[in-house]
DNA sequence: CATTGGCGTTAACCCGGGTTAATGCGTCCT
DNA sequence: AGGACGCATTAACCCGGGTTAACGCCAATG
């Protein structure tokens, strides 16, 4: 079976309104999650109440706190809403005891983790080797909606920098 | 069939001595390499000539350039050996077909890959929320066996710094 | 044995980003 | 309309890490 088709006659599907949560850093989760339409954030928090942007999750990406569905931890991030949303859930552990029978699925889910993996590998990659100010460009280039999107203070904590510094680096730019 | 057999029945057994490239960056390749004994270091190179580690491959450990073999793109690392290694190497097309027909395989490759990006989520998250020093904290708590066998300059490469940023942490927490 | 070269340490100086705070601007609420 | 709130900008100050360079040490090499 194709994941679409899965996906279609397994998942639950969930609808969320601007702001609301998918699910809480801290939560327990068994879920992986389909977006179909709008926008959502993944998001670490830490002690002190700083929040740092895992990534931006859109439509037709999967969304799922690994370590919470495979090894059985708390999540280690939350989602949340930032346009209204149109969610499919699905159950992690009925979807891999399905990739155990079925081939055509296993191999869709394989397609979809090396891909998964070549975007962690990229960002590792640009967090390691690249300034603050090279990762804004080349996010710049590369998804340039998102600045339409999302509010500047989500960018710059997903560059992993503060707003203040990212409004200084658009300054910087402007004026060269 | 399980990986390990796979492994045996159609890998190509290497031996690398310290310094020995398994591949460089910009290098084409499609093959996966899994390593038996020794130890190895995944780099990037910077055009200036900085070097950025990736990471360590211990015994036991997968490495591969995903880009490379999977879409076909050069190598954006490279693979040096640090200590005399044995390595088997595979044939990245060869194995993802026998995925396709072998759901054993299948399932154990899945699992790699879910490891593979646990791993790569946790260092990414890392970058975004810790400090140089707390990410040295971490891995000498997590990989204390890393200092006796790589130097500090590759320690504080992998932290993303410089080998006299890290010799300032380390006089800092030596002090307190 | 002397030389070379790489590593780790330390110091001095620079710079980018963090922090705090003030300001101005929209948007939403009542 | 008037507040209240959050966002983006800007300034002032601080600090951690980068850069460069000097030094001592050790291992490899002639």
């Amino acid at each position: 079976m194709h994941f679409a088709n899965y996906v279609e006659e397994r998942g639950r599907p969930l609808s969320l309104g601007r702001g609301e949560h998918l699910f809480r850093q801290g939560d327990t989760s068994g879920s992986v999650y389909v977006l179909r339409e709008g926008l959502l954030k993944a998001y670490y928090l830490s002690d002190d109440g700083r929040e740092n942007i895992k990534s931006f999750i859109q439509p037709g990406e999967l969304i799922a706190s690994l370590a919470a569905v495979y090894t059985g931890e708390d999540c280690s991030f939350g989602v949340v809403c930032l346009e209204p949303s149109l969610i499919v859930e699905l159950d992690f552990d009925a979807l891999l005891a399905e990739t155990r029978r079925d081939l055509v699925l296993a191999a869709e889910m394989l397609e979809h983790l090396l891909d998964f993996s070549m975007k962690k590998e990229r960002r590792e990659r640009e967090f390691l080797t690249d300034s603050a100010e090279t990762r804004y460009r080349v996010l710049m280039g590369r998804s340039p909606e998102l600045f339409d999107q999302v509010t500047q203070k989500d960018i710059a904590r997903y560059l992993g920098i503060t707003p203040v510094a990212l409004s200084r680096i658009r300054k910087r730019s402007a004026e060269s």
